[in-house]
DNA sequence: TAATACTCTAGAGTAATACTCCAATCAGCA
DNA sequence: TGCTGATTGGAGTATTACTCTAGAGTATTA
């Protein structure tokens, strides 16, 4: 009967409940009968209905996160990571519906300083998973020279609004319909070389653009 | 003593708490204590807690959209429209850090079915009221052809997902420092002339492109 | 001015619900 | 078998969004 442990049981119903009436909507009550455990055993695998959240958002994020990751290989030109990174954005976005449109839409909010702390740590390792393959970039000319931060919104930017639109429900239009324009746009946005076929990497100093080389 | 009305002394307090504590922590006797309010003026004046969330939103949503409409007048040229579009976002989410952190981050999340409907003839508003910019200047070929929503992702999609992060406080970098940076990257996404210093803005009617006259 | 109709204010009361507490049960181990 | 710590169950509690009813303005008509 119990294959799985309680808290994977309880996680699991508290994304179902979530994506269906919302976070504050759903009662701990709820969550207890949909995962078939006692109040007891709720309150002893988490402290408080807000950290099942936590722990769901922070376990959604560090699949997302991976998932973009795995895109950009350290080799990857310029041209094919963003095109990789926007792809698996939309990919990941809409194969994985609820967990994004928590992560997105509800993610925000819940959280607590419990988050904080994790989510922080998740971002530098993020930013640090995709250096391998933007400073190089960056370095031969290849890349727009911005900061971390920036030079990822410029890539998944435009595609993570267009998915919040649609997971939101505001936009009936598919994302990954518009994969070609997205990366069209992203790879415009961000990859400078005025004609680069197979990106050689051209010896350049960076100028006066911010980002003393952390 | 009472200059304001009941509403607005509400609707001001559940900002300023909103911001403090976030949507779920603020209670309605906080709320009523900081706007000198009593239990029942507040239940006479809105029907529900949420029901400030959304008036709330649907305020800050109105007064955004305004002011980036109010960013690209019918014959401004596409490139002068882009910058000004990137620019009155991010002049709006910082000077107005409190209600853009409400809207961006925890808007999302209380939105009942009262919202939905009045959210949706807002989008549509907007939308229309980027239309006359955007519209002459796809069909003279100086912008991208794509859906309103892809374009309006596209443009200020990234300075959104790089303001969302200050907002947050995730990110310390306050998104006006990289105005210049973040106008050029869609520039470059969006507008597409090879070479257009001061684009002449070419006659056209209107055809099949959606939005009936309302 | 007086009566009336209506809106707004007030705060005690109610129902729902997140969370607590402790006794009962189970799993592993000597 | 008996012991120990982890897990479970569910009744109990405190908080809080919301209701209800009565009274205080306020404008309108006679």
């Amino acid at each position: 009967m119990t294959r799985k442990t309680t808290r994977e049981r309880i996680l699991e119903a508290a994304l179902a409940e979530f994506d269906e009436r919302g976070y504050e909507a759903t009662t701990v009550a709820a969550l207890c009968h949909r995962a078939g455990v006692s109040n007891g055993s709720f309150f002893h695998a988490f402290p408080s209905k807000e950290a099942v959240a936590a722990a769901l958002f922070l376990a959604a994020l560090a699949i997302y996160h991976e998932a973009l990751i795995a895109a950009v290989p350290s080799e990857t030109p310029a041209v094919k990571g963003v095109a990789a990174l926007v792809t698996a954005h939309v990919r990941w976005v809409t194969r994985n519906r609820p967990t994004a449109r928590f992560m997105f839409l509800h993610g925000q909010s819940a959280d607590a300083s419990v988050h904080r702390a994790e989510q922080a740590a998740a971002n530098v390792r993020f930013r640090q998973g995709l250096a391998a393959w933007y400073e190089p970039n960056i370095q031969c000319g290849a890349l727009l020279a911005a900061s971390p931060e920036l030079l990822v919104s410029q890539i998944i930017g435009p595609a993570q609004m267009f998915c919040r639109a649609w997971l939101s429900g505001r936009s009936s239009e598919r994302p990954d319909r518009h994969l070609p324009t997205l990366i069209a746009c992203a790879v415009r946005s961000v990859v400078l070389s005025s004609a680069e076929p197979s990106s050689k990497p051209v010896r350049q100093r960076r100028d006066r653009v911010l980002s003393p080389a952390k």
